[in-house]
DNA sequence: CTCAATTTGTTCGTATGTATG
DNA sequence: ACATACATACGAACAAATTGA
């Protein structure tokens, strides 16, 4: 049996908050129910590996989060559940997309016009000249959930300065009748968390985050509209129904 | 300004593996190019607001990784670039699911009958009375980048026991003709490597995995399928065109 | 009621890692 | 390179609360 601190080595994570971790997911995952008693600190010493001190120190960790609840002379029980907020449902579909950004609730946190082109992959269009560089960041029920890094076309940005500052992009971008978005393509990925992107998330340095980088061309093949955006990793979960766009070919 | 420390505090992650973090972010993205010189210890200490011998401990892990190469007297350069595995396409229809997965090299290393079902959410099918559970793992060029544990119907298990503990289960599957696939169901979060998925994957315990549950449906409402599939953070990527599906209403 | 077993809580000493100035 | 401070982790011993025979 490999003890856990072989594991250990490939984190530089405190031992007893990996050990949380795992507690946690316990948890979380149901394999330890919501009021039951858990193992002794002895067995859980036995099976992490891990002195005593640890172990407590994982327990006393979740005992903070309200996740157990330590008796002397009785054992330790499950108190809680984590709470997640993952209420937030990514779009598969361009229609969805704007509709569910319609309905956003933004501040906008910096704006930079006349900004040089990020990178972008070859088959993503072409680059414009310039852009004007947008960060918001998005709330719900108070909480950060994720932070936004726009550059849009600069052309496009001067057209209606106010509205691009001040609400989201994205619906004013479709009001525009002689753009025509010809290309929409999304690519998803597990990312680290800058310095601000933690600040405004309020995570830590370097914790993951769920990044998606949306970029839309237009008829020119100009890529008009390019999105960095980063998701705190437990507000964000992607449903798809994989049958539901398999209509065309069984017709 | 704010200082890195305030946001140390949200991390449990030693502060100069952060920095190091947050510099390696800035090399993969482009912002330091190869070849390049970084900025001096005097600027990078005033800027993370840290000390001295913390940005040095953080050139130094980079420099193991080689993307560092600090010289004495006249500065420290960028040698080289993370090395992404970002060859994985997540499927978004079905059949491009079981075209992916048919020529998957996977290796099972855990096969138990008879076990009870998983718990899954009220629309994603009725639960079987038993399943047989499956843990497997896939590798690409030596290294592994998921853990596929799957749980499958029983009575489907039985029907071919050899073929289905020992290669990928989707494949077989599709060729049973009185079998029939109605719902197809697949969610993606962010999730932390338990002890089984840490040592198979080679990561740290706790450490950040690309979560995505797969479940299938029969024609009964039962769910035959539900495999929890954990990729390696650096293997996934999941590509999306917005538009693709859109075709009926743009025309 | 008492005693013993079980289980969590506390403390000590030691060693190493992290971070500052 | 050095001195200092604090966090992390171990092992071991002992204390305190609970339970049941």
């Amino acid at each position: 049996m490999k003890t856990i601190t072989s594991l250990y080595d490939r984190s530089r994570v405190p031992l007893y908050a990996q050990v949380a971790s795992v507690m946690r997911q316990r948890i979380d995952s149901g394999f330890w129910t919501q009021g039951s008693k858990i193992s002794t600190l002895e067995e859980l010493e036995a099976e992490f590996g891990v002195a005593r001190v640890t172990i407590r120190q994982a327990i006393e960790l979740l005992r903070e989060e309200g996740l157990l609840d330590a008796q002397q002379g009785r054992g330790t029980f499950v108190s809680g559940k984590p709470k997640h907020n993952r209420w937030l449902n990514i779009a598969n579909d361009f229609d969805t997309m704007v509709s569910l950004v319609k309905d956003n609730v933004i501040e906008r946190v910096y704006v930079e016009e006349n900004v040089d082109a990020p990178k972008i992959s070859k088959d993503e269009g072409k680059l414009a000249p310039e852009y004007t560089f947008l960060r918001s960041v998005q709330y719900n029920d108070g909480k950060p959930f994720s932070v936004v890094n726009l550059f849009l076309e600069q052309n496009l940005f001067v057209r209606d300065r106010k509205k691009f500052s001040h609400s989201a992009a994205l619906p004013r971008l479709i009001e525009m009748d002689d753009i025509k978005i010809v290309h929409a393509h999304q690519v998803l990925t597990i990312g680290v968390a800058t310095p601000e992107t933690a600040e405004l998330l309020k995570i830590g340095l370097g914790e993951p985050t769920a990044d998606c980088q949306l970029t839309l061309v237009d008829a020119n093949g100009i890529a008009i509209y390019i999105a960095h955006i980063h998701y705190h990793k437990d507000c964000f979960a992607l449903r798809v129904d994989l049958l539901e766009n398999k209509v065309p070919k069984s017709e």
